[in-house]
DNA sequence: AACGCGACCTGCGAGC
DNA sequence: TGCTCGCAGGTCGCGT
């Protein structure tokens, strides 16, 4: 489940299912969903059999476990935390899903899914299921063990319900999201205008700002009124603030009412998928009446055009691409 | 630096 | 009833 809201209903839903318990046994039934672990699947299972985890961390559409008692980091987790009892993680639970990944927690007795890539047992805990499963249709998302290392701004690595100054290697490419409290719009701006680009391939970036991918750039995009080739270097410090508000209001509401799930394939842990697709105003509405500016009297149908190699959804009307040139 | 493209995959609906 | 084609919420790495 792609975007950043249907991966925050995850990360929500797996903090009260999984923290604090133990991975006490690891099933990689199709080791191409393990790939990004170097060292391959043996070595992959052998080092989550003990951990315990410790959290659920999500930046942008990045989620990991940082986990304690690994055989990698040795036991109480990593090299030496400073208050005794709390262990400092070094290493965690990658987890990307990529166009079709699921984590679905499920009691022993459920019949395996069909595109079951990888089961976690985990130790037993009251009413709670046994079982954290990776599901994965096209096998473009993946599990795999990764190093936590310091945050280069010496912020929390990721939202979490015990921040730690720590970001799982494979995620420290990526910008903060847009919903993340340390995410700096000065930054955002100075970067976006230094790029010779176009508006909707900036907003795609996850290096300039993550969580944002092709459903909610088309709804930031007609909510900010502006068009997706607009270079970034003339947009004003109002036009960023617009698109980037814009960005961050759509994905809140997305996440209040679930995420955003047109099919089975975006499930949250339990298996129930969101209903934020009933609120789009752009995505997927080739040919539909622009809402805007139907509810101002105008007539206008919404467009789609190829771009980057996938659709792109907007109104002609209030997203003009200019006639002269001039932006 | 930026971009275009292919690679990684399975499945579904449309059209013939 | 097939079959092929185009399409799908992502990312990475390679060319130019």
């Amino acid at each position: 489940m792609p975007e950043l809201p249907e991966v925050e209903v995850v990360r929500r839903g797996l903090v009260s299912w999984v923290r604090g318990r133990t991975i006490t046994g690891v099933e990689v039934v199709d080791p191409r969903s393990v790939r990004r672990h170097a060292l391959g699947p043996e070595d992959f299972a052998g080092n989550l059999e003990g951990a315990r985890v410790l959290d659920v961390v999500r930046r942008g559409k990045f989620l990991w476990l940082p986990l304690a008692d690994t055989p990698a980091a040795g036991p109480g987790g990593g090299p030496s935390g400073p208050a005794a009892g709390t262990p400092v993680p070094a290493v965690a639970l990658m987890a990307h899903l990529g166009m079709s990944g699921q984590l679905l927690m499920q009691d022993s007795s459920v019949a395996d899914e069909k595109h079951l890539k990888v089961r976690l047992q985990l130790s037993a805990a009251d009413g709670m299921p046994e079982q954290l499963r990776f599901v994965d249709q096209r096998i473009f998302g993946g599990l795999f063990l990764t190093s936590l290392i310091p945050t280069a701004d010496g912020g929390p690595g990721g939202l979490a319900e015990t921040p730690l100054p720590l970001i799982a290697e494979e995620a420290a490419h990526i910008a903060r999201d847009p919903l993340d409290p340390y995410f700096s719009f000065e930054e955002f701006y100075r970067r976006l205008r230094a790029r010779k680009t176009g508006l909707k391939r900036a907003l795609l970036d996850q290096g300039l700002v993550s969580g944002i991918g092709n459903i909610y750039a088309d709804e930031a995009l007609w909510k900010a009124r502006l068009h997706f080739a607009r270079p970034t270097d003339t947009l004003r410090r109002a036009e960023a603030g617009r698109v980037l508000d814009a960005a961050r209001e759509v994905m809140t509401e997305a996440l209040a009412a679930g995420g955003t799930s047109f099919d089975s394939l975006y499930v949250n842990v339990n298996g129930a998928s969101g209903y934020f697709d009933r609120s789009l105003n752009a995505y997927g509405r080739e040919g539909k009446e622009c809402k805007r500016c139907a509810a101002a009297g105008l007539a206008s149908v919404m467009r789609r055009e190829q771009f980057m190699n996938r659709s792109s959804y907007s109104c002609p009307v209030c997203q003009p691409r200019p006639r002269n040139g001039r932006w």
